[in-house]
DNA sequence: ACTTAACTTGATAAACTCTATCGAGTTTTG
DNA sequence: CAAAACTCGATAGAGTTTATCAAGTTAAGT
């Protein structure tokens, strides 16, 4: 699994989002300075967060985008999976995307042994990370710099 | 860590080696047969392993390859990591290959911090499987098919 | 109604990577 | 000295990624 740009612009976007869960609407231009995002690529990548129907937007002059979905119920697994494709580091151990390799005999793989025991290993924390907790990291984080800073200070 | 035909062909070059290891040279025509890899880019393949001093060839006309170290001394991480790149999901998380991310601030990026735990998932089961592990999986799974032929026989 | 900010859709283009293939040369064995 | 095999560098075609653009549609506020 790498996550290609397009794939990090589109969870960085949801972290906005998600800290943003239950307020008005953020214009895509908000979200793009904030998180320092092409804009039209980003408008591209909500869009296909749209179809997803992880997020919604509103249209018209107080407009933007927000979840659809509660930060909880978003893994960062569904949207990888949607934007990038096969978690699996080869398509032959892929779940969702299985693809046949060319080795002579898939059952009697080496390789293909060991790479289930990958996919398995990054499908078990995708899964199982959400948005909302990705916020939270978000908040701690901050919150211990910030105590950091004021000890400096 | 996605995983391309290059990086997938050298892995199954490596365990027809291991699988001969302490015999005679294997030539390159026979790897490339028994796993069913181009022989032109299985040569450019093993090339690569040469110089990170995995593999050795005798040339001539009984040449081919050998594994320069013993199988239990291969690792696949540092396989993948010299012939694919970082093992990690994004170059922000990445020990071997750091490259900086674009967001606002590393430290404080959530993704990054689930992504680390991705990325030591993954590390964690490449770096501890070597190729004569890779060689005991295929001999066990070779072997268990075997029994089951016979039974069903 | 009309202006304006913002979203929508589809096209496209530059850059890069991946997968392979080729050719000409060199080495070694028998 | 001929044959088999490795060596090295170039390159080409396909596909992917990362954007950017233009023209159109929508809806809020006045």
């Amino acid at each position: 699994m790498k996550l290609s740009l397009r794939g990090e612009y589109a969870l960085r976007a949801l972290v906005v989002l998600g800290l943003n869960y239950g307020e008005e609407v953020l214009p895509i231009q908000v979200i793009s300075e904030r998180q320092n995002i092409p804009k039209r690529f980003l408008e591209q990548i909500l869009n296909d967060l749209k179809t997803l129907g992880i997020v919604e937007s509103k249209r018209g002059v107080s407009g933007g985008y927000r979840l659809r979905l509660p930060p909880e119920e978003v893994t960062l697994a569904a949207v990888i999976r949607h934007l990038e494709g096969p978690l699996a580091p080869v398509g032959c151990v892929s779940e969702k995307f299985y693809t046949p390799c060319t080795c002579p005999d898939e059952s009697k793989c080496g390789i293909r042994s060991i790479m289930k025991e990958v996919r398995e290993a990054i499908v078990k924390i995708l899964e199982q990370v959400t948005v909302a907790q990705l916020c939270d990291r978000v908040k701690h984080l901050q919150g211990t710099n910030q105590a950091v800073s004021d000890y400096i200070i």
